[in-house]
DNA sequence: TTATAATGCATAGCTATTCTATGTATTTTA
DNA sequence: TAAAATACATAGAATAGCTATGCATTATAA
């Protein structure tokens, strides 16, 4: 499978991109969002989460940002970049034509 | 991400078993069958398919019997087996699922 | 005619991803 | 006051898929 298949690989990257590109968040509200908007499919656990996290920093497609609660918690926000929104719009045509390939596989209009 | 949603990891499984499921076929045939019906986007590596067609089989999902043809060439075709058809049965409706929560991530309906 | 491409199966080794299992620290709830 | 929830992090293991091979035969093109 080539490079630009990348996403059979696994959807991580492309959730995380997507629900940071419709609002900021910081890493144990992702897990907690991503779980409740799927209705309990989705269930990331930290050592896939935040090394995910990172690695989409190092590539530039999110930013973080430390923040200071009145209590004194810290918490690590992350929101995307203009990169991060190239990438995505990318990934989103990149999902349908995977969706579409499955699918003339899976039920074949020909035989 | 928990064992049921393995899906995840790569669809080559159950693309394997959908094909197969319609018509026995051997490894070339799979690689060039996988191409001309999605239309050049499948486009598997010896080294994907072999090992994981071996993997189907050990684990009792396929089952290869070798094929002699006039020219004396050799072919392996593999078969879909009950068991296999009934992981196929899962399979279909793992990826329902993850289809719809990947929608609710994508496009939530409430914020 | 001979080199190249296509057919056909296979594996060793690399890399990247994800999970398991931790560790630390604070805050809220029972 | 103990337990659960909040919050971030990484080390190590397992595994999947890719790259790069290897071998052998057959068909095609130069």
């Amino acid at each position: 499978m080539a490079k630009r298949h990348e996403l059979m690989k696994g959807s991580v990257d492309s959730l995380l991109l997507h629900l940071i590109a419709q609002q900021p968040m910081y890493g144990y509200q992702i897990i907690k969002e991503l779980e409740r908007r799927s209705q309990g499919y989705f269930k990331f656990r930290e050592g896939t989460l935040y090394p995910a996290l990172h690695r989409l920093e190092k590539a530039g497609l999110l930013l973080s940002k430390w923040q200071t609660l009145p209590s004194g918690q810290q918490r690590r926000y992350y929101y995307i970049t203009d990169k991060g929104n190239r990438v995505l719009v990318e990934k989103r045509n990149q999902w349908q034509e995977f969706l579409v390939a499955v699918n003339l596989i899976v039920q074949p209009a020909d035989a």
